[in-house]
RNA sequence: GGCGGCAUAGCCAAGUGGUAAGGCAAGGGUCUGCAAAACCCUCAUACCCCGGUUCGAAUCCGGGUGCUGCCUCCA
């Protein structure tokens, strides 16, 4: 496959390290607060990739970090006084369920950089046994200036960083770009302890221990949102190759967009956010999955709400798709129509075309349209129930599965609580139309009992009363569909 | 101030030199008791503006305008 390469500025063909296996490590995320839409964005795209990965042969090694020791969790913790461990494990329990819910694959190992002390230190120790650190009065520092190749990734030189005159101002450093790779602990704080002194670690020694530590020097993928690739990701590029004596340390870069709320950023500091908890109360996780891979990974996302009424369409066109292949699947077969199998097998091949550059979702889902529109022409043509679709099915649910939108159970599930949700007003609607229902009936009780109602007045002749009823739970977001077998009810809104 | 990115129909969005994918919405039709769903048809002489290169540009170059990212914690 092709991706873009952020380093070398273009598309570039993916030639892992070893033959058919990738490693490949993603910047996790500080657990000090419930995840947001962007959040969200970045852990979908790396799990596409995982998954194109994977469906296209490769043994994907995924690993992705907590960062759960760091200024903000420790000030949170404090002000609810609780331990920052205690605040961050709570936090990574809520992402875990966030992310579950948008069907994101656990990544294969997950550390924490808690746990990870014993190779920050190693690493450290590596770096300044190379001359490229130092121990000052607050801590240790990585000489920016002694590594030729700063500024690489992010495409700027020390001096036009150095002309920025943002950077914080620090009689402990040698240079104002030094950063920090440990902290010496202030009173009270949390800390370790290390050849130099007792402290914690600076934000970016952190990845470059946890990654090489489970994946080793020269991994094929390194990855995250865009707003890393400074300082984060040049300095672990520094750090990490002054340590490893001129091995490579990362072969391909990868960042993901921004969402933008409102015209800029979202981000936890500009207190413009909006969770993924809070969508999830409206929208089915596969429907929020969906409208993230609508937009290039790559491309900043204008957040907006309509964009989920858009996507909450197609997704139920997909799952509606589904059920009607399924129903297929049970209808007795003539045979294998030629033109079912090139249909499917011109689908597999556009549709991983499409991933296999630089992870085209735009081009893959237009391919999954093409397709379902293929399929339910053939089907009102020709009368496809008398022949083997079930080639059609099989390849519809394996590209939804690289696309993570195979859970349409889930969605459909989500739609049965929405029905329950309308206890009351079907309550109402079962007393007003004289539909005989139990006192206690559940919800899908009461609209069997009011279908039932509407079916018999449709066999008397009674339409206008049909009509009435249909209309009155359309009133409370039920909307009814007359099929040659039977009733089909759909929520809307 | 420095270094980047983006600008395509009502909305979302692909396309980076060969004459505008796809989705949502909308309108018309088939089907239906009527609807809905499904299917068929329609829906950008046109890709922010002005120049230029070219047989040919949404795509390349120059100049504008607007929005935006990074330079500080950030996915």
């Amino acid at each position: 496959m092709r991706i873009h390469d952020t380093l070398m500025r273009r598309t570039v063909d993916l030639v892992p390290r070893e033959p058919g296996k990738i490693a490949m490590y993603v910047c996790g995320v500080t657990p000090y607060a419930p995840a947001h839409i962007g959040h969200a964005r970045t852990a979908v795209v790396y799990d596409l990739l995982r998954r194109y990965l994977r469906s296209a042969g490769y043994t994907v090694t995924y690993v992705s970090n907590y960062t759960d020791i760091d200024d903000k969790i420790i000030q949170r913790a404090q002000d609810q006084g609780i331990a920052p461990l205690d605040l961050s494990t709570r936090y990574i329990g809520e992402y875990l369920e966030d992310m579950a819910a948008l069907n994101v694959l656990p990544p294969d190992v997950t550390p924490r950089v808690s746990e990870s002390i014993p190779d920050i230190i190693d690493l450290i120790g590596r770096i300044i046994a190379n001359d490229h650190a130092y121990v000052s009065s607050d801590g240790v520092y990585f000489a920016v200036r002694k590594f030729s190749r700063y500024g690489r990734l992010s495409g700027r030189s020390v001096d036009e960083m150095r002309s920025g005159a943002r950077v914080e101002v620090n009689e402990a450093k040698e240079d104002p770009l030094d950063f920090a790779l440990w902290k010496f602990a202030k009173p009270g704080e949390i800390s370790w302890d290390s050849p130099w002194g007792r402290g914690r670690p600076g934000w970016h020694i952190e990845c470059s221990a946890m990654s090489l530590r489970h994946l080793g020097a020269g991994f094929d993928i390194h990855g995250g949102g865009e707003d890393l690739i400074f300082p984060h990701h040049e300095n672990e590029i520094a750090q990490s190759e002054a340590a490893l004596d001129g091995q490579q340390f990362v072969r391909y870069w990868m960042h993901s967009g921004m969402v933008n709320m409102g015209g800029e950023k979202m981000s936890k500091s500009l207190g413009n956010v909006m969770t993924v908890r809070e969508l999830l109360e409206q929208y089915p996780g596969q429907v929020i999955r969906l409208y993230l891979l609508q937009t290039s990974y790559e491309k900043p996302l204008k957040f907006s709400l309509s964009g989920f009424g858009q996507a909450f369409a197609s997704y139920e066109r997909m799952a509606e798709f589904e059920a009607f292949l399924q129903e297929l699947g049970q209808s007795s077969h003539d045979g294998v129509d030629p033109e079912i199998e090139s249909t499917c097998s011109g689908f597999l091949s556009e549709f991983d075309a499409s991933l296999a550059d630089n992870l085209n979702t735009s081009r893959a889902l237009a391919s999954l349209y093409e397709f379902m529109t293929r399929i339910r022409r053939m089907a009102s043509e020709h009368g496809l129930a008398k022949l083997d679709a079930s080639c059609a099915l099989e390849a519809f649910r394996s590209r939804l599965w690289v696309l993570g939108l195979d859970q349409t159970s889930e969605y459909v599930r989500h739609k049965t609580g929405l029905l329950a949700d309308k206890q009351h007003e079907l309550e109402e609607a079962a007393a007003e139309v004289g539909a005989a229902a139990d006192d206690h009936g559940s919800a899908r009780d009461l609209l069997d009992a009011i279908v039932a109602k509407r079916r018999a007045a449709r066999e008397t002749g009674q339409f206008d009363l049909a009509d009435q009823i249909r209309e009155r739970l359309r009133s409370i977001g039920i909307a009814l569909e007359d099929g040659v077998d039977g009733v089909r009810y759909r929520i809307r809104g």
